[in-house]
RNA sequence: AGCCGAUUAGCUCAGCGGAAGAGCGUCUGUUUUACAAACAGAAUGGCAAAGGUUCAAAUCCUUUAUCGGCGACCA
C-alpha cells in the first residue's frame, strides 16, 4: 500500500572497465589505446559495455529482486552526465575546485593518478634499507642517509637532519657533492627529521616523496622529476639511467655505490609499499598537475548533519557510524582527474596561453575565451564523482531540471544498503553533495552488509581462489535458499561461506513445499478465510493462532530496525517447529478426516444432522490451517519471493480479493497482499501456556519412550497425577495426546496409582508414569529419575542462595523476587515427586 | 598514530544486564500414508584471561592476550 521505489543501476568503474578493455585489445589486437585513438577506444569500452556490463543486473534480476527496471540508470546516461558537468562547473566556480600541482598517487601501468582511497598499502617483508654515503664538498667527511628507494637520489635536492641534532649541527648549511650527478645539494635543518630514526639523516626528494615535497617547499628547495609516467627514467636522471625502468635503476645506482665505496650497508627491512588497488602495481608518488576538490567545506556539509540530525543513520551504528565521523574529520582534498578515457571528460578548455575556461559545454567555452582556438581537458572524472550524485541525479536532476515528480516523491531516499568498503568513496561523498545541491540528505538510513567471507575465513579474491559464485549456487541449492542465508547473517558482520548453511535453507524451502502439499491433499472444502483464525476452539487452534500472530509481529519489529537475521529466525522456529512439528500433527486426524472418515462412510447413504457436522468441522480445520498457511507464506515471502508466490497460486479460493486494497484490480498474487502486521487481539497467553502444557506432557512420556526403548508399535497407558485443571486440559486434549505419544489410554487423577514396574517423569503441573510391566530395567530408570532430580536440584539451590540473599530479595524487582520463588516450589514439588518414586524403587 | 571490531557447544554463528541458544556435525531409535533433504529422543559450554561495577554480568567498565578491519610519510 505505500508508494516505495527500488532503483537499480551501475557505474562506470573507469579504471576497471578501461583496464579490461585494454587488456582485450592488447590480446586481440596487440594494440594499445594510443594505437586506436580515443575515440574508436571509447566505442571499444561502449561495445564491451553493452555486452558484459548486464551481468550485474542479470545477477540482480535472478534474486528476484523487486526492482523498477524502466527506472534503470547508468552513470554516463546524458541526462547523468549533464548532472556532472553541471556539478563540477558550479564548483569550480565557487572555488571548491581547483587545478594544481602535488605529489599525487601514480600508477605507472594504468598511467592514471589515484586518489588516496584507491590505494591498498601492503607490507613488503623482505625490503631492504640501504646506506647511502654523500661525500661532502670541500672535506673528507661523509654523511650518510637510509632509502629504500636509492634510485630516487638521482632527484635529490637537499640532506635534511633535525636542527637539535649535535652529530650534525656544524654540517647544516654546507654543500653535497651528490654522487652520479654533476649537482650540489645543501644540508638542511628541519623538525620533520627524526634524529633517532636510521642515521637522523635524511635524503630530500621533493618531486617523489610527498614530505620530501612540503620540506622543499620550506627550504625553497628545486623539485626535480626523474621519472616517465611509466616510471622508466627520464633525461633529468642522466644519461646512464634515462630509459631504465625503476627497479634496473635501482640495483645500478646501488651498484655505482659500491664501486665508489659508497655503499655503507644495506638492511633488511620491513616495508610498506602503496599498490593500485585495481591492477596492484606498486605506486609511485609523482609530482604532478590534477585537478581536486577541496573537501573543507563539504566535510562541514557532512559533520553538521550527523551533528544536527544524526543523520544518516548507519545499520548497525556501532561501528559505522564513528569510522564515518572520523574519516571526515581527518579529511583531505580529493584528487578527482583521471588520466583514462572511460569516463566524464573534464569540462575544462585551455587556450594556447594555457588558460582555463571551466564551461557546460564547449560553445560557452568558445564564448568565454572569445575563440574557438581550445583544446579540451583530455582528463576524465574520478568515477565516484558521478556517483556522489546517484541519490539525485538518477531522480532527474541534471542542473538544469532541479525539480521532478519523481525527486518530490522519493528524495530523500529511505535506504542506503551498501558494504563498508565504499562508506567514505560513496556513502560520504553521496551525502556532501546532495546537501550542496539539493539540499537535503541522500537518504535517512544506511545499511551496513557484512562481508560473505571465503570458506576458509578470508576475504574472497580471484589470487586465493576461494571465491563463491552466487548464480552456482542459485543453481544448487536455489534462489530462496540463499536469500535466507544471506538474510539470516546478522546485519553488518562478516561471515564465512558455507554450503552447508544453505543445505539447511534448502531444506527449510523443501519443508515448506511438503507442509503444503499435505494442506492441499486435504483442502477440498476449505478456503483462505481469515475469520477462521477468529473463531478457534481448541486449545491447538488457539495456540497456534497466537503463535502465528506473535511472530508476525515480531518478524515486523524486527524488519523495522534491519534485523533481518532475527526475522529469518523467527519464521523458521514458527514454521518448522510450531506450525510443522506441532500443529499439523495435533490437527492430523482433524484435517485428513481420519477420526471421521468411518462415521461420514456409515452415514453417507442418509443426509444425517452429524453427517453435515463432521463434515463441517472438518472443513472449518481445513479452512483454518490453510490460512495460517496462507498468512505463514506472506511472511516468508520478502525472504523467499519464488517458492511463495508459486505455492499461494495453488492454494484454494486464492484471488485478487486477499490483497492489499490498492490493488485488488490487479491479477492475483502474493506480492499484492498485505504483509501481516499481526493482531494483538488474537495473541492468547493462556491458550500458550495451556498448551505448553500438553507439549510438556507429550515430550516426557516421548522421552519416556526413547530411553525405555519402548518399541514404536507398542502402545502404553499414560498415567497422570494433576491438578483439576490440568487435568481438564488434558482431557480436552486426549485424542491427540494419545496419537502424539503412541499411547492407547489416559488415565488422570490426583494421584498416580501404578505398578512399581513404571517408567516415571514430572512436568511443572503433573507427575505421569507410563507401566511397562516386565519390560522395566530398574537400575536404568533409577539413573533416569536420579538425573531428573539432579538437575532440578541443581537449578534449585542456585535460586535458593539468590532468595537467601538479602541484597537481592531487597534490591532486585519484586516480580523478579516473585518469580524465583514460584520457580523453587515448582522445582521442590517436582523434586519431592521424584525422590518419592525413587524411594519406591529401591 | 592510532581508532574500531571479534574471541560463546566439534564447526559456522546468534544472544549483549535477570534460568546458556540455533544450524550443521555427533550418538540412539524409526520406511508413523506431507516431508529420510525427514521424524522422535540424547550428549556436548570454566561465554579468551584477570580485575572491577551491580542484588544480579556472556552481556557494562578497566587491563592483558590472540585474530581481523580501517587508518598512519617514520626516511
Amino acid at each position: 500500500g505505500f508508494k516505495t521505489l527500488w532503483l537499480v543501476g551501475v557505474d562506470h568503474a573507469g579504471i576497471s572497465t578501461q583496464l579490461q578493455v585494454t587488456k582485450k585489445l592488447l590480446k586481440e589486437e596487440k594494440k594499445t589505446r594510443w594505437d586506436v585513438g580515443r575515440e574508436e577506444f571509447t566505442k571499444r569500452v561502449w561495445e564491451w559495455k553493452a555486452q558484459y556490463g548486464h551481468e550485474i543486473t542479470r545477477q540482480i534480476r535472478r534474486e528476484g529482486a523487486s526492482v523498477d527496471w524502466s527506472r534503470e540508470r547508468f552513470t554516463m546516461d546524458e541526462s547523468l552526465s549533464r548532472a556532472v558537468r553541471e556539478v563540477f562547473v558550479t564548483l569550480f566556480e565557487e572555488g571548491w575546485i581547483y587545478r594544481g600541482f602535488r605529489i599525487v598517487n601514480w600508477c605507472p601501468k594504468d598511467k592514471t593518478v589515484l586518489s588516496d582511497l584507491e590505494v591498498k598499502e601492503e607490507t613488503k617483508k623482505d625490503g631492504k634499507l640501504y646506506f647511502l654515503q654523500y661525500p661532502l664538498k670541500n672535506s673528507d667527511k661523509k654523511i650518510t642517509v637510509a632509502t629504500t628507494r636509492p634510485e630516487t637520489m638521482l632527484g635529490d635536492t637537499a640532506v635534511a637532519v633535525n636542527p637539535t641534532d649535535e652529530r650534525y649541527r656544524d654540517l647544516v648549511g654546507q654543500m653535497i657533492e651528490l654522487p652520479l650527478t654533476n649537482r650540489e645539494i645543501p644540508i638542511v635543518a628541519d623538525d620533520y627529521v627524526e634524529a633517532q630514526f636510521g642515521t637522523g639523516a635524511v635524503k630530500i626528494t621533493p618531486a617523489h616523496d610527498p614530505n620530501d615535497y612540503e620540506l622543499g617547499l620550506r627550504h625553497d628547495l628545486p623539485q626535480i622529476n626523474i621519472m616517465n609516467d611509466d616510471a622508466t627514467l627520464n633525461p633529468e636522471a642522466g644519461a646512464e639511467f634515462e630509459g631504465l625502468d625503476r627497479y634496473i635503476a635501482r640495483e645500478k645506482v646501488v651498484e655505482k655505490f659500491e664501486e665508489l665505496g659508497l655503499l655503507e650497508k644495506i638492511e633488511d627491512y620491513e616495508i610498506v609499499l602503496p599498490h593500485c588497488e585495481r591492477c596492484q602495481t606498486v605506486l609511485e608518488p609523482l609530482l604532478s598537475e590534477q585537478w581536486f576538490v577541496n573537501m573543507s567545506e563539504m566535510r562541514d556539509l557532512a559533520l553538521n548533519l550527523m551533528r544536527t540530525e544524526g543523520a544518516p543513520h548507519f545499520s548497525p551504528r556501532v561501528p559505522y557510524e564513528k569510522v564515518y565521523t572520523t574519516w571526515l574529520e581527518n579529511l583531505k582534498d580529493w584528487t578527482i582527474s583521471r588520466q583514462l578515457w572511460w569516463g566524464h571528460q573534464i569540462p575544462a578548455w585551455y587556450d594556447a596561453g594555457g588558460n582555463v575556461f571551466v564551461a557546460r559545454t564547449a560553445a560557452e567555452a568558445f564564448d568565454q575565451a572569445g575563440t574557438k582556438d581550445l583544446r579540451q581537458d583530455e582528463d576524465v572524472l574520478d568515477t565516484w564523482f558521478s556517483s556522489a550524485l546517484w541519490s539525485f541525479s538518477t531522480l532527474g536532476w541534471n542542473g538544469e531540471i532541479t525539480e521532478t515528480e519523481d525527486l518530490k516523491t522519493f528524495h530523500p531516499t529511505d535506504v542506503l544498503v551498501t558494504g563498508r568498503d565504499i562508506i567514505f568513496l560513496w556513502v560520504s561523498r553521496m551525502v556532501m553533495l546532495s546537501e550542496k545541491f539539493v539540499g537535503e540528505k541522500p537518504f535517512k538510513d544506511v545499511i551496513i552488509n557484512g562481508t560473505v567471507l571465503g570458506k576458509d575465513g578470508q576475504r574472497m579474491s580471484k589470487l586465493k581462489g576461494n571465491g563463491v559464485n552466487p548464480l552456482d549456487v542459485f543453481d544448487k541449492f536455489g534462489v530462496d535458499a540463499t536469500r535466507m542465508t544471506l538474510a539470516g547473517s546478522a546485519t553488518g558482520a562478516d561471515f564465512a561461506w558455507r554450503d552447508e548453511k544453505v543445505e539447511s535453507y534448502r531444506n527449510f524451502a523443501n519443508k515448506i513445499w511438503n507442509a503444503t502439499r499435505f494442506c492441499l491433499m486435504n483442502s477440498e472444502g476449505a478456503q483462505v478465510d481469515g475469520a477462521s483464525l477468529k473463531n478457534a476452539a481448541s486449545i491447538a487452534d488457539k495456540w497456534i493462532v497466537s503463535r502465528l500472530n506473535k511472530t508476525a509481529q515480531a518478524v515486523n519489529k524486527a524488519l523495522g530496525t534491519y534485523q533481518f537475521h532475527e526475522a529469518v529466525q523467527l519464521l523458521y522456529h514458527f514454521f518448522w517447529d510450531d506450525f510443522c512439528d506441532w500443529y499439523i500433527e495435533l490437527v492430523k486426524d482433524e484435517i485428513t478426516g481420519g477420526k471421521y472418515s468411518e462415521l461420514i462412510e456409515d452415514e453417507r447413504e442418509d443426509d444425517s444432522l452429524a453427517d453435515f457436522t463432521v463434515l463441517a468441522k472438518q472443513n472449518d480445520a481445513r479452512t483454518r490451517i490453510i490460512t495460517i498457511l496462507e498468512q505463514s507464506l506472506r511472511l516468508l515471502h520478502p525472504f523467499m519471493p519464488f517458492l511463495t508466490e508459486e505455492l499461494w497460486q495453488k492454494l484454494p479460493a486464492i484471488s485478487s480479493n486477499l490483497h492489499n486494497a490498492a490493488y485488488k484490480s490487479a491479477e492475483a498474487s502474493i506480492m499484492l497482499a498485505d504483509f501481516p502486521a499481526g493482531d494483538s487481539n488474537l495473541i492468547d497467553e493462556r491458550a500458550e501456556a495451556e498448551m505448553q502444557i500438553v507439549i510438556d506432557l507429550i515430550s516426557k512420556v516421548r522421552n519416556i519412550r526413547a530411553e525405555m526403548q519402548i518399541k514404536p508399535a507398542d502402545k502404553p497407558v499414560i498415567h497422570i497425577a494433576a491438578n483439576a485443571d490440568a487435568n481438564r486440559i488434558f482431557a480436552e486434549n486426549e485424542a491427540q495426546i494419545l496419537k502424539l505419544a503412541r499411547a492407547e489410554g489416559l488415565v488422570l487423577g490426583a494421584k498416580l496409582d501404578v505398578p512399581k514396574a513404571s517408567a516415571k517423569a514430572v512436568t511443572t503441573v503433573a507427575e505421569i508414569a507410563v507401566p511397562l510391566e516386565g519390560l522395566i530395567d530398574f537400575e536404568k530408570e533409577i539413573a533416569r529419575l536420579e538425573n531428573q532430580a539432579g538437575k532440578l536440584e541443581t537449578e534449585a539451590s542456585r535460586l535458593s542462595s539468590q532468595l537467601s540473599n538479602a541484597n537481592f530479595v531487597d534490591r532486585a524487582p519484586a516480580e523478579k523476587v516473585q518469580e524465583i520463588r514460584d520457580r523453587v516450589a515448582e522445582i521442590e514439588t517436582q523434586v519431592t515427586a521424584l525422590r518419592q518414586n525413587l524411594e519406591a524403587l529401591k
